[in-house]
RNA sequence: GGGCGCGUAGCUCAGCGGUAGAGCACUUCGUUGACAUCGAAGGGGUCACUGGUUCGAUCCCAGUCGUGCCCA
């Protein structure tokens, strides 16, 4: 009776649910007494997730060494979880929001629209846990954290059994901010207009779009005149002329109203006669128009457009570090929606105060700076873009745009010349929000920040010593690159879902920074009036915090010290991500685990590339070349993704994902079960044993010694993090050596066909049975769940496979003589096929087999597997003869030789042709042996291991050339 | 411009100092009681190029070309 087909969405949902219901994922399931643990943190999904490639990717290689472990007996836990993100999950809440047309975000209010998220996260955020579910991840679901657990209207649906992580997270604060690891500062920061919050650089994608370069006259105070001399690369001048102006390149001219400086570098002799002169920036009022200073300064590349660079330090990087060198103030032009200001005094009373700054008549401070509005009136209220149109038409209009010339020809042909502004059309790099698609605009800004110089080092000292490893190693170089120019860590978001900041200021504006408002008013005293910091954390601080927070972390030592998750789990073992949040997440847990708890968080990082699509093209929605991974399950089944994504798993590899291939492992799993279904067909499990069989048949040995080594080798791969190699492995060790060399040679044998009788029968059962459980148990990593149905129907067990041991036999299982006797029978059968195929013999056809020469060993192999052989060569019988018959073929086995008499179907120019290219392949062999054995040097340099086996090699040869150029003579009798 | 990586069979990729590998695709044959999601047999590679180190290089080193990613 045969098996049922396998139907993978039935089992998937009925095995996932079984192995839950029964605890089979909890911390420390089916670990051994005194195991040592073994934990991984989920890289937590975003809360608003969907299950995309990256994620399916991701945990399969986490579930494979979870589940590894845990069948070997580890107390493990895989630490579920998902993080609060932000900008994306308010983003998704306003967007609802809007599609229901409820009111908006600012409408509500904070504590009404916090409300609304946690209302989103009851409902919609388990959704990527579910899928995760479908993927077979045996995360433990009874520990789902949540990186906003215990924050303010926490509803604890979704993450009933999460720690607290938002009392781990304040606590964390109030520790680095008394320590003097984080402070408040007014700085550049990458501002989103959209989301109208600070973000990290790393949010930021920098964009090539095509942009202009435009060309300004900033007319000299005063009406000074001076020569303007260029000259070429042997000192030759090109160009001299009296001007009253400077020329400045911008891409920004939006920006020129906040300019603070006339920058040029201090050896461009071009522009050394007017340095520390005043010139008028051309835009605004005329009366009104402000004079800044002419500077020298490193950063202006000479040969970059004029060579003169205006400063904007509060719209530029660049501009910021020169305004900051330079002591140039730097005033904010915009509102936090990027509109240019239309707050603050009128712009002739703020222009004159910035005149009186400017010629050093008046002090100025950040905060002075920051409130001055020098936007004028005409301009207030804009949106950037479109001031940038209105002052290059308004300059333009003024003569003060740099002109060129060219030449028109009309309709007639006749030549005339005309002048145009400069404008120079170039590719420019320009920041996006990676959320919000939009400009990015650098604002000045007061933000939180980490002071990452003091905590970073041990980060760097962990990876350097070794003692957190990282693969690949070259993603060593990018942590170190990274880490050893850290710039300090922009921590506050201008937003609402998230951390509040524990900083209340008095009206002063001084700081307390405590674990409650209490505690902070007990810090300012009983009467102040204390407004808390509005702002929120950055997402990447708390889930910084994810190593101790999923564990319960609480920062008090007695109840640390009595936390046994702690104890048990930290620090980590592995931790299995994406590259492209190495610096996001993975270098700031580094940071902030050894800043927190002194300790690092996890002992080995694995890194990842992209899951791209079959042509390697990153997979986006625009391309429409996403490919979802619940569809692939559908399809082809959880298994089929995962063994994909572990064949794909080779280290630094690029991820290719290919139907074809998911299809090609689907099979694979069909190919198992039908495997198991023919050896319930005859009977094998009906004689099953837990105890490895010790059979007497060389096939049985054989086969035995084959489970031995695939054990050694996946567990070599999967120790090295070379989930490809065990899943080839695998696949080569069920497919070729059971399927078709096995299963094939037992054939006869359980058909009672073998001369051996009975007890060969019954052997060969059991081993059968032995060697598809064996499979189950070693591809149930990969494959949980065809292996664990196939485990659940073929006997009833104790255990469920999600639970069995995993062995710990090797190669002392395999039994060199059976080895060598199934080799030879397997080479002769090879042979005797390839023979047929290639003097087209019918496939049907059974032919008889003359043995002319054969060794003891050989004879005792062709005895021992006859019916094997006369099956799977399609022979009639095997006859000895003293001469190879006239007009057979000849076929080799090692050190035997034998003929196929098939005189009457013999097409002798093909058997010619055969013969010449095995000799011509053994020649081109031979040439190579012989010459590095003739080279006394190899013989002098060449260790002796290898010597021997090229010696061997060359015997070997030697001999099959000496059977084919016999072969080839007898031919030549024929004819 | 800087950094990192990659160029191996038609395609997708392993391998990495000692006789070139896999899967898919391709060709021919095959309804042999596990499996056509299959079986058998084949064809196909100066391992990008040029130098160097070595007894020996696809593998190590240098350079060139091509290509990808990250950061400016």
């Amino acid at each position: 009776m045969a098996m049922e087909k396998f139907n993978a969405s039935e089992a998937e949902d009925r095995l996932y649910k079984t192995w839950e219901a029964a605890g089979c994922f909890t911390a420390g399931a089916n670990a051994k007494p005194g195991a040592s643990s073994y934990c991984i943190m989920i890289p937590p999904p975003n809360v608003t997730g969907v299950l995309h490639m990256g994620h399916a990717f991701n945990n399969t290689l986490q579930d494979i060494l979870v589940r590894w472990h845990r069948m070997r007996g580890f107390d493990t836990l895989w630490q579920a979880g998902t993080d609060h993100a932000g900008i994306a999950t308010q983003m998704v809440v306003e967007r609802q929001l809007a599609e229901t047309h409820q009111p908006g975000r600012v409408e509500l209010g904070r504590e009404k629209f916090l409300e609304k998220i946690w209302e989103w996260k009851e409902h919609s955020g388990s959704t990527i846990v579910n899928q995760l579910k479908r993927l077979g991840a045996s995360c433990d679901w009874d520990r789902t954290a949540f990186t906003m657990a215990g924050a303010q209207g926490d509803t604890r649906v979704g993450h009933e059994n999460s720690p607290n992580f938002h009392d781990a997270v304040i606590k964390v604060f109030v520790e680095m901010y008394n320590k003097g690891l984080i402070y408040r500062g007014k700085r550049l920061v990458n501002w989103d207009p959209y989301f109208e919050t600070a973000i990290s650089d790393l949010e930021v994608e920098n964009i090539e779009v095509a942009g202009h370069m435009w060309h300004f006259k900033y007319p000299l105070a005063g009406g000074v005149i001076y020569t303007y001399i260029e000259k070429n690369e042997d000192g030759e001048i090109t160009l001299e002329e009296e001007r009253d102006y400077i020329s400045i390149a911008t891409t920004r001219p939006e920006t020129m109203l906040g300019d603070g400086a006339v920058a040029v570098h201090p050896s461009d002799a071009r522009y050394a006669p007017i340095v520390g002169m005043l010139c008028e920036i051309p835009v605004g009022p005329k009366a009104q128009r402000r004079l800044i200073p002419i500077i020298a300064d490193e950063y202006p590349d000479k040969d970059f457009g004029s060579g003169a660079v205006k400063i904007t330090g509060a719209h530029d990087f660049n501009d910021y570090q020169v305004a900051k060198r330079g002591g140039i103030p730097m005033y904010n032009l915009m509102d936090t929606k990027a509109n240019l200001r239309a707050d603050g005094l009128p712009y002739v009373e703020q222009a004159a105060t910035a005149q009186r700054i400017a010629n050093g008549e008046e002090s100025f401070d950040v905060a002075k700076i920051a409130a001055m509005n020098l936007v004028p009136e005409d301009y207030r209220g804009m949106d950037r873009f479109e001031a940038r149109k209105k002052i290059v038409a308004d300059i333009t209009a003024e003569g003060l745009a740099v002109m060129e010339v060219f030449t028109v020809t009309d309709a007639e042909g006749v030549e005339s010349t005309n002048h145009q502004p400069m404008i120079e059309n170039k590719p420019i790099m320009q920041p996006f929000g990676d959320r919000s698609k939009v400009v990015i605009e650098p604002m000045l800004t007061d933000q939180w920040f980490v002071d990452t110089t003091k905590i970073v080092e041990p980060a760097l000292e962990a990876v350097r010593d070794g003692t957190v490893k990282v693969l690949p190693e070259s993603e060593k170089k990018v942590y170190y690159h990274w880490l050893e120019n850290i710039e300090p860590w922009c921590i506050s978001r201008q937003l609402w879902w998230g951390h509040q900041i524990p900083v209340w200021f008095d009206a002063s504006g001084a700081q307390y920074c405590a674990v409650t408002e209490a505690e902070a008013q007990k810090l300012a005293g009983p009467d102040a009036v204390l407004t808390r910091d509005p702002d929120v954390l950055d997402t990447w601080f708390s889930s910084g915090l994810w190593p101790i927070g999923t564990l319960g972390w609480t920062g008090d030592a007695e109840t640390d010290a009595q936390n046994d998750m702690l104890k048990r789990f930290f620090p980590t073992s592995d931790l299995i991500t994406g590259s492209d949040i190495l610096f996001f997440w993975v270098a700031r847990m580094m940071m902030m685990q050894l800043a927190v708890v002194d300790k690092i968080p996890f002992n080995t990082i694995y890194l990842h590339g992209l899951v791209r699509d079959a042509k390697g093209k990153k997979m986006s929605k625009s391309t429409g070349n996403v490919v979802d991974p619940l569809e692939i399950i559908d399809e082809f089944g959880a298994d089929a993704l995962r063994f994909t994504n572990a064949s794909m798993a080779s280290l630094g590899g690029v991820l290719k994902l290919d139907m074809q291939r998911i299809a090609g492992y689907r099979n694979f799993g069909t190919k198992l079960w039908n495997a198991c279904s023919f050896a319930e067909y005859n009977e094998a499990f009906q004689h099953r044993s837990d105890a490895m069989p010790s059979p007497k048949l060389a096939l049985n040995k054989w086969i035995i010694g084959e489970v031995g080594r695939v054990r050694v080798a996946v567990d070599a791969a999967l120790d090295g993090y070379r989930f490809n190699d065990a899943a080839s492995a695998l696949y080569a060790f069920v497919w070729g050596s059971v399927c078709d060399r096995y299963l094939e040679l037992s054939k006869p044998i359980l058909k009672g066909e073998h001369s051996s009788g009975a007890a060969s029968r019954l052997e060969t059962q059991t081993t059968l049975a032995w060697v598809l459980e064996q499979s189950m148990t070693l591809l149930h990593p990969i494959m949980p769940f065809i292996t664990e149905e196939l485990w659940g129907i073929t006997a009833t067990r104790d255990t469920m496979l999600v639970h069995q041991d995993w062995p710990s036999y090797g190669l002392e299982l395999v039994d060199e003589a059976a080895t060598t006797e199934i080799s030879w029978a397997i080479a002769l059968i090879d042979a005797i096929r390839s023979a047929r195929a290639q003097m087209n013999v019918p496939a049907g056809a059974k032919v008889p087999l003359v043995q002319v020469q054969n060794d003891a060993a050989g004879s005792k192999a062709l005895a021992a597997n006859m019916a094997q052989i006369r099956q799977m060569a399609r022979i009639t019988e095997v006859t000895i003869a003293a001469e190879m018959p006239k007009g057979a073929i000849t076929v080799s086995a090692p050190h035997a030789t034998f003929g196929l008499p098939l005189a009457d179907i013999i097409d002798v120019a093909a058997e010619k042709a055969r013969l010449e290219k095995n000799m011509g392949k053994m020649a081109k062999e031979l040439g190579g042996l012989r010459g590095r054995l003739n080279n006394p040097k190899f013989a002098a340099s060449a260790p002796p291991e290898v010597l021997a086996e090229t010696q061997a090699n060359l015997a070997a040869r030697e001999e099959e050339e000496q059977k084919l150029s016999e072969a080839l003579a007898r031919l030549a009798e024929i004819v």
